[in-house]
This record gives structure tokens, sequence and C-alpha cells, in this order.
DNA sequence: AGTTCGATCGCCT
DNA sequence: GGCGATCGAACTG
């Protein structure tokens, strides 16, 4: 496994990390997954954004140093994870949506309780978390540190990326910033 | 202090 | 395709 991203991968405009991120791995303890699918959260102009009301408790970390995790609860029983990016003072992130599970798969299994197949393990942003053991303990946590991190795929293979709107959301709908690799079977909706 | 409403998921029909 | 679960943050007054 090569060494985490370093903080200037996250010092750009969200919609080129949510880009990027696509490929990388996911890590937290012995399970780990590929990034596969992505959503692109602005500063400016993004009614969708958490962050749109500007700076409040919940969404502090969004407007604060880039490579950071920012945790949510949603529907009272799932946590989302979004990494920050834009520079510090300049409101940005990108929701991780779906990964391919790579390692630790048992243990994904043990946490989620439901899901039986591979395929179901990581293909959605509340069930990754669970899936991961990512919680709201995690919030504000350095992604360039630990304990969760995202690294280069060592296997490096160009990927087909396919974009379209965001899912689930109502308000700035048209926007296309959701961002995913084309050939994958992880995603949280078919291809 | 009370209310509303989600960047979801799994089970039901 | 519909709906209930379940809770914290933000908004209302």
């Amino acid at each position: 496994m090569r060494a985490p991203l370093r903080r200037s991968f996250y010092t750009r405009p969200a919609v080129e990390v949510a880009r990027d991120l696509l490929g990388k791995i996911l890590v937290h303890g012995e399970t780990s997954g590929r990034i596969v699918e992505t959503e692109a959260y602005l500063g400016i102009g993004d009614d969708a954004a958490h962050s749109a009301p500007g700076p409040t408790p919940r969404n502090r970390v969004i407007f604060g140093p880039p490579g950071h995790v920012y945790v949510y609860m949603i529907y009272g029983m799932y946590e989302c994870l979004n990494l920050v990016a834009e520079p510090e003072g300049t409101a940005g992130c990108v929701l991780i949506r779906a990964l391919e599970p790579l390692t630790g798969l048992d243990r994904m299994r043990e946490r989620r309780s439901v899901a039986l197949s591979n395929r179901d393990l990581t293909n959605g942003p509340g069930k990754l978390t669970r899936a991961l053991g990512i919680t709201l303990r995690h919030y504000g946590a350095d992604a360039t540190r630990g304990p969760i991190t995202v690294h280069p795929d060592d296997r490096a293979e160009p990927i087909e990326i396919g974009v379209s709107r965001r899912i689930g959301i109502t308000k700035s709908a048209d926007l296309p910033l959701r961002f995913f690799a084309k050939r994958s079977e992880f995603l949280s909706r078919p291809s």
C-alpha cells in the first residue's frame, strides 16, 4: 500500500477532487475498498450542500483545512462520509457513495449483518460507512494521517468515468456533480 | 421547547 | 414502487 494522499490532493476544487478520488483506496483498519462513486458538494451556488447556510456547528469542518473528514448522520440511522476539499476558508466536499470492497470482507459482513453478497457490502453511502466502521466519532479526522486514509491504487488502471446528477437531493438537483466508474458493478445504482 | 426534515436502507407488496 | 425506522441539526416562534 502506498502512502496516503497528501493535503495538496485535496486543496483543489471539489469537482476535481471528486473525479480524481475514483479508483483510490479508502482504508479504515483492516477494511478497505476502491472508490467507485462520488458526489461533489460546492461552497457557492449549491443549495444541496450542507455548507450552503454558512458555517454551523455541524458543518464547520467543511470550511476548515482540506483532507479532513466530514461525517454526518442521515435519517437517524446511517452515517455518510465526505472528504473536505478546497483551501481552508472555502467550503467544498466530496461524498463517498460506493466502494468496491477489497480487504476485510468478513469484518464488513459482521458489521453489516444484512448484506451477504460482496456486491451489496459497500454499494451505498450508508452501507460503506457501516461496513468500514466509520461513525460520527471520526468527525474532523485528518485523512492524511488516519485512522481513515485514502491511497493511490497500486494497479492504477485507467477508469472510464461517467457523470450524472446527484442522487436523493431536491435542491440544485440538475447539476452534473456525481462521478462514477462506468464499468463498476459496485455502484449504488446500476450504470 | 417543539417541529420539521433529510446527501438512506431494507423489507414489504 | 412505497414506506417505516430513528435522531440530530436547524428553524420557528
